[in-house]
DNA sequence: GTGGTCTAGACCACT
DNA sequence: GTGGTCTAGACCACG
């Protein structure tokens, strides 16, 4: 596991919700084991209090669950993780739509340019592109 | 002009993209004076000294210009506006596309996402609504 | 006449040094009538105040004389010129020099740079040019 | 650390030239540490804002970085700092030179009184001295 | 301990 | 009246 820190958001946060990717896209499957504190401090080279607080939180969404002695275990409740990945969706699709309606684009600029930017090439780095058209219009 | 506040993000943040995007969306058009920071801090109750990092960022940006002595306007370079517009709406399209993916969404779910959508209500809480579906593939 | 203002320096000093260094390089010669406040203001699109505030200041340095009724007048006095010259000129030298030595360069280095700039272009638009080989050294 | 300020220049800006002028000349290595805000603020007897002030600018132009919890370090991009001694440097020359030229001197002579304040004492207090003759000829 | 933000109130220079 | 700077003191999140 690697992962780019972002200045801006608090590092807890960070691992947390890359954690949580992680297990909605399925790469950590319901009842895997997951990596102990001082494991997962040391690979990222980050304060082992950090990590501690990351855990906590995510016990706390009930992601993940403690189990004395053993570590710390993916939840196995499968709901629990479609719940997750359902508000983490409506979270991403709410602000970028309220978002673009903000900027003056109007709804179906919106559907073209996601369709655009998906069939350029999958979403990475094409930041701004295909956007020029809808701009001058909007 | 009134903001509701979120207390995740510094305030100052919060007026500054509230001014950029009504720049950007038009409503504020390029040359147009902006409130001074006093008249700003009393209208918002925030403190002055707030208002004046927020402008100060904005110049940075080169969103607004300085007339000594007389206030401070939106830049009348409507290029440089368009440039914030293409960045703002990239950024969004970015977050939203790289998010999705990471959640294991495939590129044509994306986009059936984003038309249901904007056609059910415009964009208004729908979070999570017509979701569903697509989740269970994903 | 026509300045470039920069927005760090207040404008009547700025129009102050434009009509110094004038006077200095004898583009404007002892006893020359120079324009009148709402002449300069015109021209220049400044604030009469500040016009006012900029020749006040040349007076009170004896740059300027006023003759009540005719309007203001460079000095007649060639050794209160010279004088100028000679302080803004040393002003310059120990800002520079005093500069370059506090970023590290040693003096024989100070003086191949300047001579380096100077037979290179005359000064204009060569910042930084010639310096890569000197700073390596510095 | 101890500056004597200038009141004509914002303190902050002051302590950032300082800082940076450290920083160019080998004094702060690439890497190191700098002093916490407190801890500055405490010795130059300082508002800690304005200390915070001076850090966020120097932040800006990436020759200071921020490690969330554990303090500020100097860049470890020499080149960073190399093109800030480039940019500083080139500054004083072009401001020199430029001013030099507009008070009626020619390249030549320009040269000489280089030649002639560093050879005289290191480039301490000799304001104007050896100028004399230079102004009689410009 | 660190930096980041915010408030309150003040003074100054400029137009 | 405008913006720019500074002080004093406070609270918070982060590591």
């Amino acid at each position: 596991m690697s992962i780019e820190f972002d200045n801006n958001l608090p590092i807890y946060l960070q691992i947390m919700n890359h954690i949580k990717r992680q297990i909605v896209s399925g790469l950590l499957q319901p009842g895997d084991k997951i990596p102990s504190v001082r494991e997962l401090a040391a690979d990222l080279q980050i304060n082992p209090n950090t990590i501690q607080r990351t855990f906590q939180e995510l016990e706390r969404e009930e992601v993940v669950e403690t189990k004395r002695g053993l570590g710390r275990y993916v939840t196995s409740e499968e709901s629990k993780i479609m719940a997750i990945k359902k508000e983490m969706a409506g979270d991403l699709l709410h602000q970028f739509i309220h978002g673009m309606q903000e900027l003056g684009f109007k709804n179906q600029d919106i559907v073209t340019i996601v369709k655009e930017a998906v069939t350029a090439d999958g979403g990475k780095d094409q930041k701004g592109a295909n956007l020029d058209g809808r701009i001058a219009e909007g």
